[in-house]
DNA sequence: CTGCACACGTGATTC
DNA sequence: TGAATCACGTGTGCA
């Protein structure tokens, strides 16, 4: 997953400073997403990158669109798999994605200095930067796709309508030439091309039978099939946050429909530019509900997910092994071997928690980032509690209580890691990537807008004053003098020299001991002419190249 | 402490709407500071307000002035302690303030809505204020009190001072007419007065001698005392942080030398208003090493504060001696008694990590913040590991390693726990007062911040392209031509009518049908005076007064 | 009683 | 190896 979302040459920055032989990976362990991944990595296939929307459930029921999963055609495996033990999950890839990310866009990191940016090509960018986007149904292109139930077909040309399709200038700046949209019961297929492909039945119906392939087992998922035994205890978990105070049209406070004037990013310059500026313009429901409505909004929808047999069950189940293998004889440091996971042992924990609907709480987010909580899909045949059981821990006793206590805890533990994430993603300097570094630079980040913005603030303040602070008339021309003489008026206006648009110009004058012999102002069109008559003492060669120096 | 920070009518709402019966509060139950309450609250004093700035230590060893302890006269006792369970340590009562403060100004509690602001008066701003401010020695009137040792007597038209006073403003705001700070061997005493208190041995006499009374036992507080047993493992602690990146005169890259011009506070607006500027503005050092040189850079002077028979180590006594009982016991709920410490039981962890130099680490945010682990301040008589245990754990084994694991996990939580306290000052609209919450304001804070200043550095990019930038030359005059002619030379300068100070002038010539028979524009000093000798086709009279109405 | 938020001790991992 | 961070389960206070 981590080099779906680097750049090659990020990633093999990524393995040399990693200290990990990239030489036996076993892109097969662990491959969480065989559909996706085969669609794009299949020979000839145009696609360069798949996303799916998967389809959720608002705060206020409502269906929306959110990342389900993707694959990132970027040359090469997860290679970043390549865990003995078995614990780099979903969670960790996405972090240590970002942590990447922060590293190379300007941490603290000073060996990565020299390859710092540019080093994470923009089709990647689009991917990770969609992972903080949904969509309502009807909004943007999955959402429409979605709605409409029929498929989008985006060339380049039409990008620009972000109508359609708001992550446009993302896109743009990604390259992709062509963007298709397939909806599903279950979601929305994203597919991005590089080249310009043009739209065939052929091809859609590749599309459509890869990944309905893929969705074969247990499908209807639209149906909310979850078990007896956690149904209530979801139900009540899913909603009992409503009071957050979270609109779901927002995210942290940012309206999402009203989109900035900020569509226009720029070509490749920096992952911080775009990192920074990626959850903020193009006017798209960036994080919302990733963030705002994640676990107790999500509804029993996702659990289709988690049943099919999808990737991510599978790899937890490898994970497990690993996790449990090493847990029982407490051995590491083994040289990265699949075929370690003998004495595979679920014991000490058989009573405990994975009964709980944990999957039916989770968010996209939540099942995609914290992916070892997402045992209970059930998948027929296998081992039940495949929790890797992290550390071990009494069960206590057999009360009941403490179950859903832990579960609480982990959501709660998963909530509040999500909005560190947000905020990684909102702070431009991150100089260090653990939590109490973040909040560090978070604070002075925020401190810094603030005395920015207050300075601005005094400076509009003190430039309003004097100049004119709309287009008409000053507001107030701090002196007006007006003589009658003759038939004739005479009008003085006195402004302060300062913030005067040829204040320069007389104070060049008077710097340089020239004499004004006289002046003249002139209204022409939308233009204002002064012209001055001036005398000056030396050289007037000089003068003049002092004057246009200016 | 809470009825020290907010104020009276707020204090009422807070026990009202905690459903807590205010009637029977046990004001000497917990009580902390009876010192400076003392000398606040006897009859007759003149000062309102009592803060203690506490000697530390700073990460490079010069002494700093911190917030060692305060009472502000506000209508009560310290109402919020009557907690029966005796949990409600300094941290939590700072935290409920906070909280509270946050609530007030405009958090979602609707209920407040109706008493949302104005309820909490300034001097317990000032007072909630100062406990963010910190003072190197001759730095501000406690550092140069502390420097010179000699005492400060204040009144309010030398505030403006702000070389004597950093807070002036705060304390305007806050209605003090005078201010005096006493140095002490052990930090400097700042007392605050409401009315004019004119400088007297007698009064300065009463103030020392109240002071040095309470700090009677165990002084010499400069001495650096501590124990053999912590020493080296303290001394590590101490300076093993210092790659952290704090610049010790920063707090979270704010420069605090550097005094913004933002001292004109204003009169009481709002909480918000002044919780946000407050971190801000004033030019002190706030939060500085509360924050940044945390834990990791006080030093043992602190132990001082913790051996002197100050109110915070009876009050941990008393409320390890709760905790104990009800840890035991089990048993809660009993009607906020007083008289409920039967039972003390200091067992079950007197092996465990006690015996470490925490008190040697804290820095006084910590001392006060968690000062449930400032125990081994070892004051003679008490029992050791008066920790209150909170959580039964059994000591493992009787490793060693674990205990110190237990210490750095400890002073990690602490450190995080900072950072959350320093990111709500400086966020201004909190929702609610969770982490979650709090992350998520933050986030949306920044992205807001973020919008209006991309905002406005559009709209000033749009405006400051026509306008003069900067106060001497126009950043670029649109147009500048120099001619000869014979000797003199002429110039013409062209700028845009639009912002132009006169062109409301012009333009209401333009309008009016006015000829321009002849204009000049003169420089005087620093103002620029236009005169226009004009012509009006029709009645003069009419013409002079559009003119002068404009 | 229950849901929720927090702190704590502990195991694990990473460098 | 040791220091640092993190996640987890748990105890507990509070509403």
């Amino acid at each position: 997953m981590a080099v779906e979302v680097l750049g090659g040459r990020a990633l093999d920055y990524l393995l040399a400073a990693s200290h990990a032989s990239s030489s036996d990976q076993h892109a097969t362990v662990g491959s969480g997403v065989p559909d996706l991944q085969n669609l794009v990595e299949a020979r000839g296939s145009p696609w360069a990158c798949a996303i799916f929307w998967q389809i959720s459930r608002s705060q206020f029921g409502e269906f929306v669109l959110g990342w389900g999963d993707g694959h990132c055609r970027a040359l090469g495996g997860r290679a970043d798999d390549d865990d003995p033990r078995g614990r780099t999950t979903l969670q960790r890839m996405r972090k240590r994605v970002l942590e990447r990310l922060h590293v190379l866009s300007g941490g603290s990191d000073d060996e990565n200095y020299a390859l710092r940016l540019d080093q994470v090509a923009d089709p990647e960018i689009y991917f990770l930067a969609s992972m903080y986007f949904s969509f309502a149904p009807g909004e943007g292109a999955p959402g429409r796709s979605l709605l409409s139930q029929k498929h989008l077909w985006i060339p380049e040309s039409a990008f620009a309508g972000a109508d359609y399709f708001v992550r446009a200038s993302l896109a743009r700046t990604a390259g992709f030439r062509t963007v298709v949209l397939v909806p599903f019961d279950t979601g929305v297929l994203e597919l991005a091309s590089m080249d310009s492909v043009f739209e065939s039945p052929d091809e859609l119906q590749r599309i459509k039978a890869v990944f309905v392939h893929g969705l074969s087992k247990g499908t209807a998922a639209t149906a909310c099939d979850m078990e007896s035994s956690g149904a209530t205890a979801c139900s009540t978990s899913c909603f009992r946050f409503g009071g957050d105070g979270w609109d779901h049209t927002k995210i942290f406070g940012k309206d999402l429909n009203a989109a900035p004037a900020r569509m226009n990013m720029k070509v490749p310059t920096s992952i911080a530019e775009h990192h920074r500026e990626m959850p903020l313009g193009d006017g798209a429901k960036l994080l919302s509900w990733n963030l705002n409505n994640n676990l107790e909004e999500a509804t029993p929808v996702h659990r289709a997910y988690l049943h099919h047999g999808n990737g991510v069950v599978m790899e937890e189940t490898v994970m497990s092994q690993f996790q449990s293998q090493k847990q029982q004889q407490h051995q590491q440091q083994q040289p990265r071997p699949h075929a370690q996971l003998k004495q595979i042992d679920f014991g000490g924990n058989s009573t405990s928690s994975r009964a709980m609907p944990i999957g039916c709480l989770g968010s996209l987010e939540f099942v995609l980032s914290d992916a070892k909580a997402s045992r209970n899909g059930e998948k027929p045949g296998t081992t039940e509690d495949r929790r890797p059981r992290k550390r071990g821990r009494k069960p206590a006793n057999g009360r009941e209580e403490p179950l859903n206590h832990v579960e609480a805890e982990r959501q709660r533990r998963e909530k509040l890691n999500q909005r560190f994430y947000a905020l990684r993603s909102v702070v431009p300097n991150i100089s260090k990537m653990d939590k109490a570094s973040l909040l560090g630079d978070a604070i002075s980040y925020i401190t810094e807008l603030q005395r920015k913005l207050t300075e601005m603030e005094a400076e509009r303040e003190m430039l309003g004053e004097p100049a004119s602070m709309e287009q008409n008339s000053c507001t107030h021309p701090p002196h007006l003098d007006v003589d009658s003489l003759h038939d004739e008026l005479l009008v003085r206006v006195c402004c302060p020299l300062v913030t005067h648009p040829i204040a320069g110009v007389i104070q060049a004058f008077a710097d340089s001991q020239i004499d004004v012999v006289d002046s003249k102002v002139v209204l022409s069109d939308d233009k204002v002419t002064h012209t001055f008559v001036v005398r000056s003492p030396g050289a007037e060669q000089l003068t003049k190249e002092k004057l246009v120096s200016l």
